[in-house]
RNA sequence: GGUCGCGUAGCUCAGCUGGAUAGAGCAUCUGCCUUCUAAGCAGACGGUCCCAGGUUCGAAUCCUGGCGCGAUCACCA
């Protein structure tokens, strides 16, 4: 049972016993820091079914606690705060009974299952920024479901087709002359994008010269030869045309060894590739069903809607009178296909942009329509644009930041402090490299993972990431230096905790600590990395200031040393659980 | 115009299902390295929580109406 819940059992008695009132729930909130006290019992709650002077309602059940609970020490009433201190003897049991925290605050694996999907790119360009906070918010979730207790299935849908792929195939067909990763020692990524940006400047081009020769502008952008080829092509490509499939399975196959690359750089990984060339035709099986079901209707042309209305949104096409299949099709297509393979399956993630907030509220309003047992827990985890001062970034006009790029921006930065601060001279050149990759990754996850994802992120490429205060090196340099009293401290592991009298610093330590396991499952919860990243930091800090307003190796007495030596392994431990769950690894030293 | 999201210190952001004098970091200014890593610590300065009403013992938080910014309203994806 957690303090919370003891402490609850206890109030309730005790209102019970002295106003033979009854208590639905007890409120807690942290002590402010102005207060002695480790957690408050918030007494005006309680004024609804105990008529009196909340002071002396706050008095009666500290005194109260203090009898009945060892936990308790003493207490404090301020208006309708009952402040609680908790025993050192309560605080070293915790302490005691977690032992090892380097699995604390994880659940082990049960057997629901979630699939969360991320990144999900377009195969005609690189990664830019948008894509590695999308990256990094998809990873970062499915890594904190995972310490929560579930399976997860980490995928993605690769936008692999359609007539913007066509766009940078046409433009390397026309303007290549051969040109491959190869040949040019470009990333294979790189070299498509440059294609499709190619292809824009030749359209634009040809709609100027129709323009000029007197044609409207929309009937330009219609019209322009180069687009009228690239719709052709597009037409070839599915109907199968032998030639057309080769050039877009060797231009796609650059692109996916380029952001292979990307994706190892950043750190992430995924368990199962969805294509949207094999999924977008799925779905009509779906829509043929919900027709059976009257979840779908049909109208006189023969296309097919879903009424929305009494949900307060509109209709909505899910097959076109035609009878080919547009995005919705496909996406629900595409689910049944996911839950086909993986049985297992209780929920999905889509870590897709806010703009498309209301085709995903749609997307799950008609799973849940068609009756699927797992459409109860779907999630549109979504977060607002990366914009640069400059404003929206756009790939066809080159005013983005691009993933690799930034990559090796932010590790170089990590190398000027670090030679400035010349700490780690004896390293080899490649522990150099990797420690400036680690922390150059530790300062631009932190960066965009600490943000709440429904925000927008304005990135200013000139001022760059900051590496002080509340940032990921600041905790990476904690993490370095408990790592770094350790390596001074020896084994001591196994020496058994006294019961000593806890220092103030050690007491918001452990308190600190304790949060750790709920702040998992609210992070878990609510798909927010932010409450872990905000959750490391505070630890981070206390550290900080134990460590300089404490001495740990000169502490006097030897049990007080054992003691802070094994509370500044725990800190270290939870930190590096803690940045693992944001896909941040810590170094030994820094 | 309809719908959704956001609006907190000069800047970047925390503030969970309403609770004490609204908190951090950056920037600016003071101190602190002969002692465990100063990417640090201790402190100062800095706020009409966009505005106006309402509910409540109590509102940054909930409700209503404005204002500002953004997204979205295709037989595109």
């Amino acid at each position: 049972m957690s303090l919370h819940e003891q402490l609850t059992k206890h109030v309730k008695e005790a209102v019970s016993q002295l106003y033979s009132a009854e208590l639905e729930s007890v409120e807690f909130q942290a002590t402010r820091k102005d207060f002695e006290g480790d957690t408050t019992v918030v007494v005006f709650p309680m004024l609804k079914v105990v008529k009196g002077n909340p002071v002396q309602i706050g008095e009666a059940i500290g005194n109260y606690l203090v009898e009945h609970m060892e936990a308790v020490d003493r207490f404090n009433v301020v208006k309708g705060f009952l402040n609680l201190v908790l025993s050192d003897a309560y605080f070293l049991s915790f302490f005691r009974e977690v032992g090892d925290f380097s699995n604390f605050g994880t659940s082990p694996q049960g057997s629901d299952a979630f699939m969360v999907e991320y990144s999900s790119p377009n195969t005609n360009k690189p990664l830019h920024l948008g894509h590695v906070r999308n990256v990094l918010l998809g990873y970062s979730v499915a890594e904190i479901i995972k310490a929560a207790g579930k399976k997860v299935y980490k995928t993605q849908i690769i936008n692999d087709r359609g007539i913007h792929i066509c766009k940078s195939m046409l433009a390397w067909k026309r303007f290549g002359n051969g040109e491959s990763p190869e040949s040019t020692g470009l990333k294979g990524d790189k070299l498509v994008g440059n294609y499709y940006v190619r292809f824009d400047k030749e359209y634009k081009e040809e709609i100027k010269e129709l323009v000029d020769k007197g044609m409207s502008e929309d009937e330009a952008k219609a019209q322009a030869p180069i687009l009228l080829e690239a719709q052709e092509m597009l037409r070839k490509w599915e109907a199968g045309d032998e030639e057309t499939v080769a050039l877009w399975t060797k231009m796609n196959n650059w692109v996916y060894d380029g952001f292979a690359e990307t994706y190892k750089a950043v750190g992430v990984d995924f368990d199962s590739y969805y294509y949207e060339s094999n999924t977008y035709l799925l779905g009509k099986d779906n829509i043929a069903e919900g027709l059976e079901k009257g979840v779908f209707y049909r109208k006189e042309d023969g296309s097919v809607w879903c009424d929305l209305t009494d949900e307060g949104l509109d209709e909505k096409i899910v097959l076109r009178s035609d009878g080919t299949a547009v995005y919705m099709t496909q996406d629900i297509g595409t689910a049944v296909q996911r839950v086909k393979d993986h049985p297992d399956i209780n929920g999905m993630i889509y870590t897709v942009g806010n703009e498309q907030d209301y085709h995903f509220k749609v997307l799950f309003l008609i799973l849940k329509k068609l009756g699927y047992h797992w459409a109860e827990n779907l999630f549109h985890l979504s977060y607002g644009m990366v914009d640069l001062p400059t404003g929206k970034m756009k790939s066809r006009e080159g005013t983005v930041v691009d993933a690799d790029d930034l990559i090796l921006q932010m590790a170089e930065t990590a190398r000027t402090i670090s030679e400035e601060l010349g700490k780690i001279d004896d390293f080899s050149e490649e522990e150099k490299e990797n420690l400036y990759r680690t922390i150059g990754l530790g300062a631009l996850k932190y960066f965009i993972l600490k943000v709440d994802p429904k925000k927008r992120i304005l990135f200013n490429p000139e001022e760059s990431v900051d590496f002080q205060g509340n940032t990921g090196p600041f905790i990476q340099y904690t993490y370095a230096r408990i790592q770094s009293i350790l390596r001074k401290a020896g084994a001591t592991n196994e020496v058994p905790v006294a019961d000593i009298e806890l220092h103030e610093k050690e007491r918001e330590l452990l308190k600190q600590l304790q949060l750790f396991p709920e702040t998992v499952q609210s992070a878990a919860e609510n798909y927010s990395p932010a409450l872990i990243a905000n959750y490391t930091f505070d630890l981070v800090k206390e550290f900080n200031s134990f460590y300089q307003n404490v001495t740990i190796l000169g502490a006097e007495r030897v049990e007080d040393k054992n003691f802070r030596i094994q509370l500044s392994k725990a800190v270290g431990d939870v930190i590096k659980t803690g940045f693992s769950l944001l896909g941040i690894t810590v170094p030994e030293r820094m």
